[in-house]
RNA sequence: GGGCGGAUAGUUCAGCGGUAGAACACCUGCUUUACACGCAGGGGGUCGUAGGUUCGAACCCUGCUUCGCCCA
């Protein structure tokens, strides 16, 4: 005999405080966290999203966590070994701008303290915050292995990051040229396409005439429509198309570009499209990348007239010194006091921002560093075809596509001193460029030993390009890397498919060989109940810790699983927390009625003393084992949590839960209390172990009143279904009895009967050999527990009524009836009786209209035709009935 | 300009070829011996619009309207 120690004392509402910090310092003791390379067991893994080491936890990483948590935690309890390795990145330049704002407090600059003190000031930093988003991750249950936790700046992420640089370069995939590339004038530093945001923004179009040199011309001027008139002073040609009629007799001439004494020429170039603006161009090849490669073809010089922090500069005249929105208000005045501005006009137009800062982006022209992507994205776009990585949803698999066939080249370097410092060091001497893992002592091609190393740092989103074998130990050939590369599944937000994911996959492929993780699942973004994007100048922010303060993270994490569908945002609310938050309180309830109703012994199910109610909880509980696994395992988190509440409290709850309580009480014998607790003990069981991953706090809680407490829930297998507890047909027959119940206690309501008013009887008329008459005369104590009537008369739907006055209904081929005595209101009765009768009557047309159509008879499938014969008949014999019952009335 | 996704009850969403569902909100009763963080019952939808395919369409196809996102 076993015994298990119950603990019946559960308070009478559940309270996640302390329950939930208890075991999550008892995992972490124990070490379930911890994975293992275990050559027995199938490896399971997943590395996180590593988040900004600046941030805090906010509710999209609270989905992204409770997703892969979920799938960690059903993998452990499936067998596998698993690895959740966590980790932060450095984000170059959200942490340098945190800190540069926090010393600009004392009135201190970076370049006051100087790089290297500089850098000390940041990693003092992040030694005092840089913790705090992961204590915020445990808060939510996390069951990443910590001993593993990495960070983008850590000394092995760094020397992985240095080889690739190396072996990049030396490949001819690194190069460093002087280009136009997107530039932050607040930031001061390069980012790469895509950091910058486009936003449509209310500008002028400000409509120039050049004057033409030439006096051979029929015109005297070339009109130019511009946005950007703070750049004339940087023109070096204008542009027509080849073929433009309007133009193509001005190519070869000159122009004096306005508020300057310079004379540029007139050129061609396919680039112009003849139906926009006027039909010509300026071409300002330092400050625009389109003029840019026009300036290269045409051999044009390049006049820079905007300095690294968006001010005029020596080349700009008059205008030096002044901002650029300054500058193009005060050229606009002085081509109209010149005569040279025709007209404005108010366009919108899409204008570029940082996306860290939000400042107007600048096309400027530097010397920074590329990674030549073609060669890496063909590898990546052929690993997703070949199916060696599969997308989900499968239609991100286009958009990544889309990006990857035509991407341009990646602009890696910032002009920063947070983050990877470029390995590359120039010779004073020959100006050779010596690229190496070990920082050189001298120059490789002249053996000078006046070098200089490049000032710049690399992109942080080429760290977290390796974050999937760098965090394993990578380049060194580690255990780890064998075992749990290629990770089995990555999880993250859409917004980072191109900095990250198929970086990732470019990277992997290149220095791995292979794929960084076999799956990659994609979600939406959360929002608010309006669907607005949460932002903090909103306000519509909700925090995830303040909704664990306040709901607890089991509650908190059911929500963001049963929430989440698939392409599709979702839009979250405290009162949906709230919903999931009275879940718990459900199930620990239930779980408590439970405890009070079992001894400490382990009762096993007698077969032979199952009900339809307990043969009905116990299929269903067999079948959700099955169901869920399958469900998460294709990560279709939302159908199994939705699913899962739906049985713990429809099915368990509403149903089973109130049918037990005779059996429990004693009143049906011994032998059926005691299969009714074995019947408990097995539902009880095996849906917390199901709804461990979802809820871990409270299900670890749970398990251990029921006395299970000698191995951890979470370290229990997931539970298998058992054929001999599935039996067929219950599902229906419990739904016969369900709805004779619903019919009885709809009759009762409309009678105005109190609830706690027990009736003492009511009849159901069946034939006494339908399936329906078994189904009920072998749940007859069932009915009426359930309906709260002291007796349930079964009999002949032809014997003769002696009951007087009552309430009748109909339920499948059954009458439900409840006597009520000369209370009855007898034209209620009747105007409840006719509503019924419709609507009975409306259904039996809508199928006798399709059985009318000869198609139909023919085209369909036998059984659609089958159903709608029975419903038919069905439907008449009720309104037959309900007639019968309207006439008795009306006498 | 190209691409993707959404439009279903007051609200937020499931359903995705065979009789419209849930949660919240609303209404009516309830101190029913697990739970008022609860129980029982109820009202509420021509499934954006116009066509098409089909015996049959919320579901498949096409156009349109509209909202959102991504890319250029």
């Amino acid at each position: 005999m076993t015994t298990k120690k119950r603990n019946r004392n559960l308070d009478k509402s559940y309270s996640p405080d302390n329950i939930e910090q208890k075991w999550y310092a008892e995992w972490l003791e124990h070490g379930l966290f911890n994975a293992e390379i275990n050559p027995e067991a199938k490896a399971f893994s997943i590395v996180i999203p590593p988040p900004n080491v600046t941030g805090s936890l906010h509710v999209g990483h609270a989905f992204d966590h409770t997703f892969q948590d979920i799938m960690c935690r059903t993998k452990r309890m499936e067998g596998y070994s698993v690895l959740w390795l966590p980790g932060t990145d450095h984000a170059g330049i959200a942490t340098q701008n945190v800190v540069e704002k926090d010393l600009a407090k004392k009135g201190i600059s970076r370049y006051d303290l100087g790089r290297d003190e500089f850098v000390k000031r940041v990693w003092e930093w992040k030694k005092v915050y840089g913790s705090r988003i992961i204590e915020q991750m445990k808060r939510l249950g996390n069951s990443c292995d910590w001993r593993r936790e990495r960070f983008t700046l850590d000394e092995g992420l760094s020397k992985a990051v240095r080889t690739v640089f190396v072996r990049l370069y030396k490949k001819g995939l690194i190069y460093k040229g002087k280009y136009i590339v997107n530039w932050c004038p607040r930031c001061t530093t390069a980012i790469s396409d895509l950091e910058v945001e486009y936003d449509d923004k209310e500008g002028s179009f400000y409509y120039v005439q050049y004057p033409i040199v030439e006096t051979d011309t029929e015109e005297k001027y070339i009109l130019v429509a511009t946005t950007r008139p703070e750049t004339i002073i940087g023109d070096v040609a204008i542009a027509v198309h080849p073929r433009s009629e309007k133009y193509k007799h001005l190519i070869g001439k000159h122009v004096r570009v306005p508020l300057t004494d310079r004379i540029i020429p007139i050129i061609e170039d396919n680039m112009v499209d003849p139906e926009f603006g006027t039909g010509c161009v300026k071409i300002t090849p330092a400050h625009d990348p389109n003029d840019f490669l026009v300036g290269l073809n045409h051999n044009l010089e390049q006049i820079q007239v905007i300095d690294s922090r968006g001010i005029m500069n020596e080349n700009a005249g008059k205008y030096q010194g002044m901002t650029i929105e300054e500058a193009r208000k005060e050229s606009a005045k002085d081509l109209e006091t010149l005569g040279l501005l025709v007209k404005t006009e108010k366009i919108t137009h899409s204008v570029g921002h940082c996306q860290r800062c939000g400042t107007t982006v600048e096309p400027y022209l530097s010397e920074q560093w590329f990674v030549k992507t073609k060669p890496l994205a063909e590898a990546g776009v052929q690993a997703v075809k070949d199916g060696r990585i599969k997308w989900y949803p499968e239609q991100w698999e286009k958009t990544y596509f889309n990006w990857m066939e035509n991407i341009r080249d990646w602009c890696i370097s910032r002009q920063l001193w947070w983050g990877h410092r470029i390995p590359a060091w120039t010779c004073d001497d020959c100006g050779h460029v010596t690229v190496a893992e070990n920082d050189p002592s001298e120059c490789e091609h002249c053996h000078s030993t006046n070098i200089h190393q490049d000032n710049d740092v690399l992109d942080t989103w080429f760290s977290s390009g390796l974050w999937p074998f760098s965090t394993m130990g990578w380049p060194d050939d580690k255990p780890e890397l064998k075992y749990f590369y290629p990770t089995s599944l990555m999880v993250t937000g859409f917004d980072i498919i191109f900095f990250w994911v198929a970086r990732m996959i470019m990277m992997g492929l290149e220095f791995m060989g292979d794929v960084p993780f076999r799956d990659v699942y994609i979600h939406s973004l959360i929002r608010d109940e309006h669907g607005k994007k949460m932002s903090k100048t909103k306000g519509n922010v909700i925090d995830p810790l303040v909704m664990i303060d306040k709901y607890g993270a089991d509650a908190l994490r059911m929500t963001l699983a049963a929430l989440s569908v698939q392409g599709r945002d979702i839009l979250l609310s405290s009162t949906r927390i709230e919903t999931y938050r009275f879940f718990m309180n459900k199930l620990w309830n239930a779980s408590r009625f439970a405890l009070m109703n079992l001894d400490d012994e382990v009762h096993y199910i007698d077969v032979n003393q199952l009900h339809l109610h307990d043969k009905f909880i116990l299929t269903r509980t067999q079948e959700m084992c099955k169901r869920v696994r399958e469900l998460i395992d294709s990560y279709d988190i939302g159908t199994a949590a939705r699913g899962l509440y739906d049985f713990v409290w429809g099915d368990l709850c509403d149903w089973y839960l109130e049918m037990s309580k005779p059996a429990l009480k004693g009143d049906e014998g011994d032998a059926r209390r005691t299969t009714t607790m074995g019947v408990l003990e097995e539902v009880f069981t095996k849906t917390l172990q199901m709804l461990h991953p979802f809820i871990p706090f409270i299900t670890e809680e749970l398990w251990n009143a029921f006395g299970y407490g000698d191995e951890f829930i979470m370290r229990s297998s997931w539970p298998s279904p058992n054929n001999e507890y599935m039996f067929n047909g219950v599902n229906e027959d419990m739904k016969v009895l369900q709805d004779i119940v619903r019919s009885l206690r709809n009759l009762r309501a409309e009678a105005h009967v109190p609830p706690q008013q027990w009736l003492n009887r009511s009849v159901i008329r069946v034939h006494s050999d339908t399936e329906t008459s078994r189904i009920i005369k072998a749940s007859l104590n069932q009915i009426c527990n359930l309906c709260r009537v002291h007796e349930v008369i079964l009999e002949e739907p032809s014997s003769e009524w002696s009951y007087g006055p009552s309430l009748s209904s109909v339920s499948g081929d059954a009458e439900v009836k409840l006597p009520v005595g000369d209370v009855l209101d007898v034209p209620k009765e009747i105007t409840r009786l006719e509503g019924e009768i419709a609507a009975i009557e409306k259904t039996i047309a809508s199928s006798q209209m399709r059985l009318n159509k000869p198609e139909f008879v023919s085209k369909a499938p036998a059984e659609v035709v089958e159903k709608e014969r029975s419903k038919v008949e069905e439907g008449r014999a009720q309104s037959e009935r309900l007639k019968a019952n309207l006439e008795s009335l009306s006498k």
